[in-house]
Formats: C-alpha cells, sequence, structure tokens
DNA sequence: CTATACTTTCAGTAATTATTGAAAATTAAG
DNA sequence: CTTAATTTTCAATAATTACTGAAAGTATAG
C-alpha cells in the first residue's frame, strides 16, 4: 500500500505529536492511519504503509488496543486479524478522556488522599497539606464535571458546548435573583454568547 | 533543606507522574517543590532539596517558566532568583488548559485546516478527507467550548460544575418543550443531579 | 571599572525509550 | 495430530532524551 500525500501528512503529524501526547511515533502513525482507512487493516499491511517492522505494528496495535482505540475484527475466509479506528468521533472522544484520567489523573487523586489522611506534625506540612488540600478538591471537582458531560449523548453534548457562556450568563441571572445570597461574579469577557 | 516525609512523597510522585504529563522527572519535583513550600525558594535551595545539579534546576526552571507555571521575583538584599508556584489554582489549571491547548491542539487543528483546504483526487482521499473533517469540527467545538468555561472566575465556575448535570436536564426539557424539533436525547444515567 | 556572585549554555555522558529480527507461542486448517 | 500461517515476546541495538560539570555569560556591589 502506499499512502497518498492526503494520508501521508496526517499520518506523520500524528507521529510527531505522539510524543506530545504521551505515545510514540509508531503509535501515533499507526492510529491515524487506521482513522483514515475506509477498511479495516491488518498488521502487514500497516508495516508496509508505514514502513515499521512487524513486530514494532504488533506493539503499537497493544498498546493502542490498551487504550481501547482500535477495533480487532475478522474477516471471512482470512484468518489474519484486521484492525479499524471506531468511526463515531464523539465515542472516541469520551473513551480518550476516560483513560486519560485513568492514567494521568487517578493516580494523583490516590496519592493526595492518602496525604491528606496524615495528620501533620510541623509547620511546613501544615501548609504543604492546605495546598493538596486545594490541588485535590479543585481536581476532584473538575473530573466528576467531566464524568457527568461525558455522560451525554451526542446531540445533548453538542447544544451544551453551544451553550457555552450562555450558561454562564444563567448562572450570573441567578446570583442577581438573591439566590444564593453570596458575592456577586465579576462579569468576565466571554467570547460567543449563544442564544439561550 | 531536607523534606518531611509528606513533601517528599508528594515530590517523588509528581516526578514520576511526569512522563506521562509530557514533562520529565526534573521539571515535575521542582514543580512539586515550589507547590507545596510556603515561601519562595532559589535555585541553589531546589538543587540541594531534589539532589539535582545546578545546572538542571537552571533548565527546569526554564521550561516551567515557558509553561508560566512559576513567578520569579526577588527579595530584599538577595541577589538571588527565587522561585515561587502561584497559589490560585484555578489559574493554575487555566494556565495549564491554555498551555496543553497550544502545545497538544493548535498544531493539530493547523494541520487539519490545511488537509480540509485540497481538493481531493481519488476515493480514498475523499474517505480521509471527511474522517479529518469530523475530528476537525470536534476538536474546534471542544476547544473553543473550553475557551468559554475558562474565562468564567473561580465563584462561576465552581457554580457551572457543580450544576454539571443538572444543566443536561434543562437541555432535556427544553427538547420537550419543541424548541427544536430534533430527535430527543435518550435519558442517560446521571451521576450527581444537583438541584437546578 | 573590577571583582564577585549568580545564572545559563553546551558538549559529553548516562539513562531511558523505541525498534528490530529471531525465536517462541498461538491458532486454525487439513 | 501435524503442519503452516499468524501473532507475540524478548534480547540486542539504535535513537532519543535527560543530566552533569565546566565554561561562558550576566548583572550588581563596591
Amino acid at each position: 500500500m502506499n499512502l497518498t500525500p492526503l494520508a501521508q501528512s496526517f499520518v506523520l503529524h500524528f507521529g510527531e505529536m505522539g510524543s506530545r501526547w504521551g505515545i510514540n511515533r509508531t503509535v501515533g502513525q499507526i492510529y491515524a492511519l487506521l482513522f483514515v482507512s475506509e477498511k479495516p487493516l491488518n498488521a502487514d499491511e500497516i508495516a508496509e504503509a508505514l514502513a515499521f517492522s512487524r513486530s514494532n505494528v504488533s506493539m503499537g496495535l497493544k498498546e493502542l488496543d490498551s487504550w481501547r482505540l482500535v477495533r480487532l475484527q475478522h474477516l471471512p475466509g482470512d484468518r489474519r486479524e484486521y484492525f479499524s479506528a471506531p468511526e463515531d468521533v464523539w465515542a472516541i472522544f469520551r473513551t480518550l478522556a476516560d483513560e486519560r484520567r485513568k492514567r494521568e489523573i487517578d493516580p494523583t487523586l490516590s496519592m493526595l488522599r492518602d496525604a491528606l489522611l496524615v495528620t501533620p506534625t510541623n509547620a511546613p506540612d501544615v501548609f504543604a497539606q492546605k495546598r493538596m488540600g486545594d490541588m485535590h478538591e479543585l481536581i476532584e471537582l473538575v473530573t466528576d464535571w467531566m464524568a457527568d458531560v461525558q455522560k451525554l449523548d451526542e446531540h445533548t453534548l453538542r447544544q451544551l458546548m453551544k451553550l457555552g457562556a450562555a450558561a454562564q450568563k444563567f448562572l450570573e441571572i441567578k446570583e442577581k435573583l438573591g439566590l444564593g445570597g453570596r458575592k456577586a461574579a465579576k462579569p468576565p469577557a466571554v467570547g460567543s454568547p449563544a442564544e439561550f
């Protein structure tokens, strides 16, 4: 197989960005290739298209599988394993967010929880623990919220996002009606005030 | 300087997680140390606390500076440069999100935009371009929305997040009133249905 | 202006991570 | 069960990234 210039630029970009995204070049390129391929590909086809060794492709696919980013299937009358990237980009987004949370955030939350259980015995630890508490609270709030948002189906999610700044306007109005009684939020500059 | 066990476990964790977050051990540890330190630290103090070479600390601080995660200040009567991590965790979150967007997303959006300008000349490219279009649309929608959300001040942001799933409920109600006329969102299981 | 305190750069080296080919393991056909 | 096709593992090596010490650069006090 030989890639068209269009596919090639996409594949090479994913390879280069790989290191910034915490995956390596091989993995990035394999995923990109599957993403733009209409039909599922087997490992030999991938190895040939990207000029990687067969074993490297095997490892790359294993990695993508651990991220739940590829689907394995068999074609009738063919013993080989064929791989494809799921088509639904919203589902992909959810998977990616879930896996990143699991790998990049959960371990830290766990460490912070442990640290917060310790009774500090000196001034520096009192301060440090307060800081860890701030961090823990923020991370938990943001990740719980993200988890909630992620449960939405595509249609609702689209609406929520288009809503964007408008939801904040709504909160300001709620405030002014005195439902909370706390200090009023200062009005920040808001980009696209989608209609509510 | 010698770290307390509490600070040490925090610092070591950040060092280990560094690779998953796209920074190296040194940078992770330096940031963690500054984060839990009540007073700003100079490079020598950091080098001693973490047992890194002075030059390594210099490079680490440079990296953190490029992420806008540290503040440089001078103490009266002391020629050395002192560093600290800003206290406001919400501001830190915004900075981090901005920098990650700039480094991890913007280049891809730019590549995709270029790819979408090409007129495909064969069937595989037609398909590939469609896929890139899907990806581009999703990324742009999500990042624009995130940018909007990030403009909110802490208080409003907290409320929005606590709202979470409730906002989605609101959208469902809006739907049922027939304001859109599109297919109804299926009711997903929702975690914490904060009161609206 | 000079000396000194401090910071950065950079080439060399160490450590880590990625990639390969060969061999082992697995799977399915006959 | 045997054989052949396919996939995975793994030790060796290549490539990349991190770290250091020495030297160069910068800034301030006197």
